[in-house]
RNA sequence: GCGGACGUGGCGAAAUCGGUAGACGCAGCGGACUUAAAAUCCGCUUCCCUUCGGGAGUGCGGGUUCGAGUCCCGCCGUCCGCACCA
């Protein structure tokens, strides 16, 4: 595989060689010249056309782009492309999630400056980007790492604390060893940094938060609006922030732990609460910790269940296991109900009051502890008939009435809530409740390589903000990675400063900011950037909100959780009178590939294999290859094709028509060698049929070609916006397909320019060379989409199936619109339908208009 | 364990509202052109039965309907996400 000939390895002469073969290494740059020349994709700020906000997801200038990025920018550039065919103004902007770690990882591995390698991997991926022809708007670049950007990112940061929306706090932080930096509970995965992958520790250390709480109704009610969004996406934010509705209440110790005689839980079915049978606390809940202090044992188990990992698939497949305090709580309703107080591993301390009443008939946690630890789990809750029926054991959390419970008796589960959560605020001991699972966002990093985060540490006036026209605190250049840990600390001059109060000597604060913060307000950015403020509003409301926004999945919690937090919180304070800065979110699937393995188990390289006969053996040594699945591209893997080699063999052109062929856009999409060369030898085929733009035969028109066109035209522009990019490539073809087989006629002259236009947006700089070669006026980028001719996306003879006892028989072919009884006469008349029916006469007809009749005998 | 999505030829997939299943592409097979190859073009290509023509078929088992890939019930499988969420 990847033996065959480079196509491109003839000489050739011109974008045009003899035999009509595209030369996409001539047409590629000379195209992409021409609309840098002539800043065609440039956005009007001051257009009075319709606007379009098209954005696709910035990149992190890791060096080299990833074909993953090809496909996402390949779909965004076909809508953009689009849109300003139909008129629009468009907006497509592109930029650099520039700060983050992996700049001060090469600095320490290789030396090198985080910014210097950063700018390098920025130029280098521009360049990339270009060869890919994307009608990107390069005029409003941005990179994040640049203090004309990061500045205004730190003035927003000063208006959210003075609105009181930036506060700090001493708390446990997950502390990641090997990148010496804090990691949000967001970004622990399985115990393990997200980037780094060591195991976290936990330290307590002075964070800036950001008051993402204070908005957690706002932005799970928000999501209700979002109809252009995916609904999975929607339903992860809305589990993310986690909003229940319960009864927090106060259990009486039957003995004071210390100065503790309360119990504080939280419970979403208080309905349930004749059926507790025990009590649970978190391995930190304060009484765990104080009994522990006497207690080796349970101070042994609480240190189990700290080392246990925080992730859920983990943990639930693991053993429910508890520790019995020897205390119990009184039950509010039955004071001579003693419930046994259990420190447990399936309760956390980071949720509600990190105490919970159990009620094993009624919660299969709660049941699997029970009978682990033999308790009782009396049913409370039944449906009819099941009055009598034990639990065994699957616990009950179905609808039903409420049994063995004093007061709530014969109600349902949703009255007793109520009556439950009622005479508890009453008799003073409980209150109706709300809690979120979201949490602050926590956003120091004791990093380098971001955002400075503007306070000055005073020892007489504390935390003091940067004054604005101090701004930016930029990043001192001189600093070094020799050893772990942040360098801002350490420098030597950079942190010391005299405090903007009182004038005495202070420091800086070395935190600086996460870098989902840069990514919270770029999109703002791209849409105004004055120099001396970070966006002007009337201006960036012009464009905002994104009309639509793509990118990968994996975005689906965080950035866009944040992004739109921080769109609410500038809007809170009357920065920006926009709530949700994404209208329209599309999740593209990755691009994925074979892997191959050698007998040994090691994975091997497409590059390294061969195809002999049916099967795959090394090149070199003729081992036999195993073909592995068809996974994510990864380096691990050896399964990675770098979209520059791809490009150099190719062109731009057969690359884009190959992310947008085939798989649906939200699937992954499979990269294969024969695919590409399928693209490849379309494009060519489509040259050569732009060739023959100027044979108009007798002049004729060919009315079938007509309506397949005027369909086409139609059906494309429909596909492109809703994303359907494959059906788009596949109507692409079938008229394709139609044409080469029409005769020349002026319908088929005029056919053949039309496709010019209908693949502009897909395969541009063929589009445009093509366009040349007609005599198209101007550039194929500034033509309108061809108009659509309504009378023609009608048929005037429509094939009908003829089925009897709904098994297809014949098919007949009649006038659009035929009156029923004429239908059922010629239906009746097929000889297929003659013969099956064999003189029999249908009961019945079943006529759907120009789709089908259906005989029932 | 919980939540979600999905399951259609050898492969990627199409199939507005319940109305001709498999469009389009890839791979494969056969043919034309060629000294030969590449490129290109033409044809075939869900499975089974010998052809005309039938039969079966959208993960499995039921159901609703004149008619089910599509709707309902129950399974099975695959993938994705996850925070034991009380």
């Amino acid at each position: 595989m990847n033996r065959s000939g480079p196509p491109l390895a003839q000489p050739r002469q011109g974008a045009v060689d003899m035999q009509r073969r595209f030369n996409p290494l001539e047409a590629d740059a000379k195209w992409q010249r021409i609309w840098d020349e002539k800043q065609s994709f440039r956005a009007d700020d001051a257009s009075t056309k319709p606007r379009s906000y098209v954005l696709e997801m910035f990149p992190y200038p890791s060096g080299r782009i990833h074909i993953g990025h090809v496909r996402n920018y390949t779909m965004g550039d076909v809508l953009a492309r689009y849109r300003r065919m139909i008129g629009h103004e468009v907006l497509h902007p592109m930029g650099w999630d520039a700060f983050g770690m992996p700049a001060e990882n090469a600095a320490m591995e290789k030396k090198v400056h985080p910014g210097d390698w950063t700018r390098s991997n920025i130029a280098n991926m521009k360049a990339q980007l270009k060869k890919l022809g994307f009608a990107l708007d390069w005029s409003r670049e941005i990179a994040t790492c640049e203090p004309d950007y990061y500045g205004h990112e730190q003035a927003l940061f000063l208006d959210l604390y003075e609105a009181g929306l930036v506060y700090r706090k001493e708390s446990a932080v997950n502390w990641d060893p090997v990148d010496m930096t804090v990691l949000a509970n967001e970004q622990v995965i399985d115990g393990r940094g997200w980037r780094s992958g060591a195991l976290v520790e936990k330290r307590k250390l002075n964070q800036w938060f950001l008051k993402i709480t204070q908005f957690a109704d706002d932005l799970l009610e928000g999501l209700k609006g979002l109809d252009q969004w995916p609904d999975k996406v929607k339903l992860m934010q809305e589990n993310w922030i986690g909003k229940s509705q319960g009864l927090q209440f106060r259990f009486r110790l039957d003995a004071p732990v210390g100065d503790i005689t309360e119990l504080e839980v939280f419970s979403t079915r208080p309905d349930t609460i004749f059926g507790a049978s025990f009590a649970a606390i978190a391995a930190d809940h304060p009484i765990a910790l104080a009994l522990a202090e006497k207690d080796a044992q349970l101070a042994a188990f609480a240190e189990e269940c700290r080392r246990t990992g925080t992730a859920a698939a983990e943990v639930e497949t693991q053993e429910k296991k508890g520790y019995d305090t020897g205390l119990s709580v009184i039950h509010p309703f039955l004071p001579d109900r003693r419930l046994p107080l259990f420190v447990a591993n399936f309760v956390l301390m980071e949720y509600g009051t990190g105490a919970v009443m159990a009620v094993p008939a009624h919660d299969q946690r709660d049941l699997d502890f029970a009978r682990k630890y033999m308790l009782p789990t009396p049913r409370v809750v039944a449906a009819p008939g099941d009055e009598d029926k034990p639990i065994g054991e699957e616990a009950y959390t179905g609808p039903g009435r409420l049994i063995n419970s004093g007061f709530i008796d014969g109600m349902d589960v949703e009255a007793a809530k109520a009556a439950v959560i009622a005479r508890a605020e009453a008799e003073g001991w409980g209150l109706g409740t709300t809690i979120w699972r979201l949490r602050d966002w926590g956003v120091s990093r004791q990093r380098y390589w971001g955002t400075p985060i503007p306070f000055i540490h005073c020892d007489g006036c504390g935390v003091v903000p940067v004054p604005k026209d101090q701004l930016p605190v930029k990043l001192p250049e001189d600093v070094s990675f020799d050893i772990p840990g942040n360098p801002l600390e350490r420098h030597p001059t950079w942190r010391h400063v005299d405090c903007p109060q009182c004038g005495q000597p202070a420091r800086r604060e070395t935190d600086t900011l996460d870098t989902f913060v840069d990514s919270s307000w770029y999109f703002i950015r791209f849409a105004s950037q004055p120099d001396d403020r970070p966006f002007d509003k009337a201006e960036a409301e012009r464009w905002l909100p994104v009309g639509q926004y793509i990118g990968g999945v994996e975005h689906a919690i965080l950035h866009l959780l944040y992004a739109r937090f921080w769109t609410r919180a500038l809007s809170h304070i009357g920065l920006i009178d926009v709530k949700e800065p994404f209208a329209g979110l599309f999740t593209q699937g990755m691009v994925t590939h074979e892997t191959y393995k050698a007998p040994d188990g090691r994975w091997l390289a497409p590059q390294e294999i061969e195809k002999r006969g049916d099967v795959f053996v090394v090149s070199d040594t003729g081992e036999p290859v195993t073909l592995g699945r068809v996974e994510k591209m990864s380096k691990s893997k050896k399964n990675v094709v770098d979209p520059d080699d791809i490009i150099d063999q190719y062109g731009a052109d057969a690359v884009r028509w190959f992310m947008l062929s085939d798989s649906p856009p939200e699937r992954d999409l499979p990269w294969t060698a024969s695919g590409i060369e399928g693209s490849w030898r379309f494009v060519n085929r489509l040259w050569r049929l732009f060739g023959e733009a100027g044979e108009r035969g007798e002049d004729g028109s060919d009315k079938a070609l007509d309506r397949k066109l005027h369909q086409t035209i139609d059906g494309i522009a429909k596909d492109i916006e809703a994303l359907s990019f494959n059906k788009a490539v596949a109507k692409i073809y079938e008229l394709a397909n139609v044409i080469e087989k029409a005769a020349p006629s002026a319908s088929r002259a005029e056919a053949i320019r039309a496709l010019a236009l209908l693949v502009a947006p897909m395969v541009p700089h063929l589009a445009e060379e093509a366009w040349a070669d007609m005599g198209g006026e101007g550039l194929i980028a500034d033509a309108a989409w061809p108009p659509v001719d309504p009378a023609l996306l009608v048929d005037d003879e429509v094939t009908i199936a003829v089925q009897v006892m709904g098994k297809l028989r014949d098919t007949i072919t009649v006038a659009k619109g035929l009156p029923k009884a004429e239908v059922e006469a010629l239906a009746l008349a097929a000889p297929n339908v003659a013969r099956t029916l064999d003189g029999a006469v249908p009961k019945k007809i079943i006529v759907v208009p120009d789709r089908l009749v259906n005989l029932v005998v």
